[in-house]
DNA sequence: GTTTAAGGTTAACGCTGTTAAATATGCCGG
DNA sequence: CCGGCATATTTAACAGCGTTAACCTTAAAC
């Protein structure tokens, strides 16, 4: 049998110039991940996903990396957003840190592969230095708190909002990490693990004091 | 010339019978990990650090995995011994939290690439489910915030020590994370970002209150 | 000394990112 | 309407990844 007539091996469509684009390429690598999990986001299941070939993104994209990078910065403004949107719905200061860690949270819920993907968490690929200086969602929690701190809502040392700030970041991004990675056991039925994070640093926030700024207050 | 004159292709010297062990690959494994990081400990550089080939290692481990999970369950073994040895040194709860903070900070520091491997942060081979329940190190933490609830040195309702366990463990976990991705502008000069974090919940659990044990305080 | 089983090696498969070379296609000037 | 050009797309290849079947060597048992 001549191999014109079995349509075994006939080549598959080539897709037409200008069909391929930076958004189409995104859009899939994007369904890819949320799919098989940043472990599998590969440029052949880009490809696959896409009907190209293997070759095709690099006509638009450097190389993984690139796009990887766009993922995550497009990711950060979305999440940047929704933070800034949430802060706006209430002008108090303690309502708004609740609303910000009730919404990251629900960010990373709601785009988990992506969350792994944008800290790095849970495996896929590893580029340095993602985020050019601090992430804008960092920098919106952080003016959050020292707007709290100036306005006197929060009554502690004004030094101290970067403290205060790195500390109760770092409690949200672990807390999130772990529930997202299975190493968290629930409290219990009907409560996420964010609330009572919430409760006892709201306590805090509304107990004043001196504490948390002191230099070298380490014992040797 | 004939093959036998050029050492050119002489055989690489065959490995004798019994030369291969697991501790030997399990050392081999950690070497390789400590120098090239999580997302490069591969079957082949782990080979060829051993001077064996590339399918030796799977007389010992039935694959990549098993080498993994081993590392990780022993560097858990190493962090808990670690965390006991802490908190043996005071009979003061608190002292014994700080230790605690302290000490996994430590460990994060003096064994980077092992801690990202074991909680699966940069990059790295991921496997689900690693460790079994809860793991030994938070174990020995959750036990500390339990032992001072129930003899009054902290004064917090009694069925919160598990929300406040997580919270703090969370915070420590989110802190080592962020600093170990260079996600984290460090405070000033000459101390640790863990520091602020130890003030901020020493204070936190010195003040009694009832704050974090309270159904459903979600507003809805 | 011969046999045997266990451990080591080799080569291969399919997966990964990336790239040089070949090919096809849309567009633009004539 | 057609030729030529620029470039998007494809193909095929390379190196590295985990894994495994088949082959080989060696140490030990008898």
């Amino acid at each position: 049998m001549s191999s014109r007539r079995t349509n075994t091996n006939a080549k598959p469509p080539r897709r037409s110039r200008g069909s391929l684009s930076r958004e189409e390429i995104l859009e899939a690598s994007l369904a890819v991940l949320t799919e098989d999990g940043p472990e599998n986001l590969s440029m052949r299941r880009i490809a696959a996903r896409l009907g190209c070939s293997v070759a095709s993104p690099y006509a638009h994209f450097a190389n993984q990396e690139e796009i990887v990078r766009t993922l995550i910065v497009q990711g950060e403004a979305r999440l940047t957003g929704d933070l800034k949107a949430a802060i706006g719905r209430s002008s108090d200061v303690y309502e708004q840190l609740e609303a910000i860690a009730r919404t990251y949270w629900d960010f990373a819920r709601a785009n988990r592969e992506l969350h792994k993907l944008m800290f790095n968490v849970g495996g896929g690929p590893t580029y340095r230095r993602v985020f050019p200086s601090l992430p804008t969602s960092y920098r919106v929690f952080l003016d959050t708190i020292r707007r709290g701190i100036l306005s006197g809502a929060i009554r502690h040392d004004r030094r101290a909002y970067r403290s205060i700030a790195r500390t109760m970041w770092a409690w949200m991004f672990g807390i999130i990490v772990l529930e997202m990675t299975d190493m968290l056991r629930s409290p219990r039925q009907g409560e996420d693990p964010i609330d009572e994070g919430i409760r006892l640093f709201m306590h805090m926030l509304r107990s004043p004091g001196e504490f948390v700024y002191s230099a070298r207050s380490r014992p040797d």
